[in-house]
DNA sequence: GCCATGCTTCGGTTAAGATCGAACTATGAC
DNA sequence: GTCATAGTTCGATCTTAACCGAAGCATGGC
């Protein structure tokens, strides 16, 4: 009891189902509105709309009012991240038979995460950064090196895109079904966008699916050639 | 609706306050039983051993059995890393008045996170390796490099405490006050050991404090020298 | 064998909160 | 102005589950 933060009441606050699923539903990356949440939920427009209060109170999810319209997205990476941590232990563990991630061999391969890219390419994305130097961890956390912003400007990411805002540009999220990391944050953000702009891959609508062309998967090997096996002593081989 | 672990049955099962505090109670990192997981959450031992089935049939934690007493600990990394990301959100944005951290600076400075060190040296110590080459992040994960097992070795670490069990030697874990990550894992543990066995530091009971005596904090920087602030360039200080 | 201790199961009480429809408010379209 | 749509608030119902004490099983000490 001499150190508690409010845990509890967070994961009270995911703990419901219908809550649950809209969070689910918000890992897509898009804002939805009221009216798609309580859908989406399965509830009543009333019931989503008592749901979504507890959720804004909550520091979850966050609102911006267009019109008469209201549209609710996550509120940022922390909140994301929990729900990630959280499909992976549920995914891996909880589950009804013990499967490591998604059904979904797309969604394994390749999604959305709140907003930046997760899944296998995700991982690749962020290993291949890190191992050519372009992503450092420095004292301050995760940074983009020299040589990273050189890259980033090479590859059509607008300064602003990486440099604006509050500090935390590169984060670290736990992947849900690799269980290992992928790059979040404003980079991880800019990085999506400009695949996208460059047309090598495009969300699919309603759904968390990343999809690449086969044009576009190729350009992404070879502009983020994936890190050999055995570049380092991989002890998982040693021991088992 | 397509894709949906059991997250919000996890989420509901750390959202009772009583189970929360039991879980918090366990990231200490040493088995508790379940006498004393009730006085830790306030309930009766009645309630307590509810509790207690419902998290164990959830798989947040494992029970060993000693003679009359039964011994429960988290279940793994996994439930670790799902309570750690939970402490930081809840931590840095839900609380009562936005406190980033424990209000303990000890807390802050050297904790215990399951089995592994965390908060400011934690975090230390996984970039100073990770600046060394001794921790490179491979095809399969965080992996220790050649160097880093001598490393290790010299440090009196093991072969066998690094390479026995099941492949996740070395995970990265989120940490709640300094929102890094730190080393966790078989590897983070070892260390963890390692600077124990030293007489660096020790855990102090009934608590997750990880006390360093004055000659154990000037050797771990020496052993572990922390990375300088502008090794990579930081886009945190461009922006703000 | 006996008793003490650690934990589980059972029954009954109580409180919290999820749910809905209906009434109400606010915004935009026409 | 009027109407339609998006969202909130209200009141009533109902399910869930947290909680305790007492009784019931185990296990270990003697």
């Amino acid at each position: 009891m001499t150190e508690s933060p409010n845990i509890a009441r967070t994961a009270a606050l995911i703990g419901d189902p219908a809550r649950a699923g809209m969070l689910i539903a918000l890992m897509r990356g898009q804002a939805l509105t009221a009216t798609e949440l309580a859908h989406e939920a399965g509830v009543a427009l009333s019931t989503a709309s008592g749901h979504l209060a507890q959720l804004l109170d909550g520091g979850l999810i966050a609102v911006r009012k267009s019109g008469r319209h209201k549209y609710f997205a996550l509120a940022g990476e922390d909140a994301a991240g929990v729900i990630e941590a959280l499909m992976g232990f549920a995914g891996g563990t909880g589950g009804p038979k013990r499967q490591p991630g998604p059904r979904d061999p797309a969604l394994r391969r390749a999604r959305v995460c709140y907003n930046h890219l997760a899944g296998e390419m995700g991982v690749q994305l962020y290993q291949s950064l890190l191992a050519r130097g372009f992503l450092t961890a420095g004292q301050s956390g995760l940074t983009l090196s020299r040589q990273g912003r050189d890259f980033a400007h090479g590859f059509g990411i607008a300064e602003q895109a990486i440099s604006g805002g509050r500090p935390p540009h590169c984060r670290e999220c736990l992947d849900w079904s690799m269980r290992q990391s992928h790059l979040g944050g404003r980079a991880g953000r800019a990085f999506l966008a400009a695949i996208e702009a460059k047309g090598w891959a495009h969300r699919k609508k309603g759904s968390r699916v990343v999809a690449f062309t086969a044009d576009g998967q190729r350009a992404f090997a070879i502009a983020f050639p994936p890190v050999p096996r055995d570049e380092s002593l991989d002890l998982g081989r040693v021991g088992a």
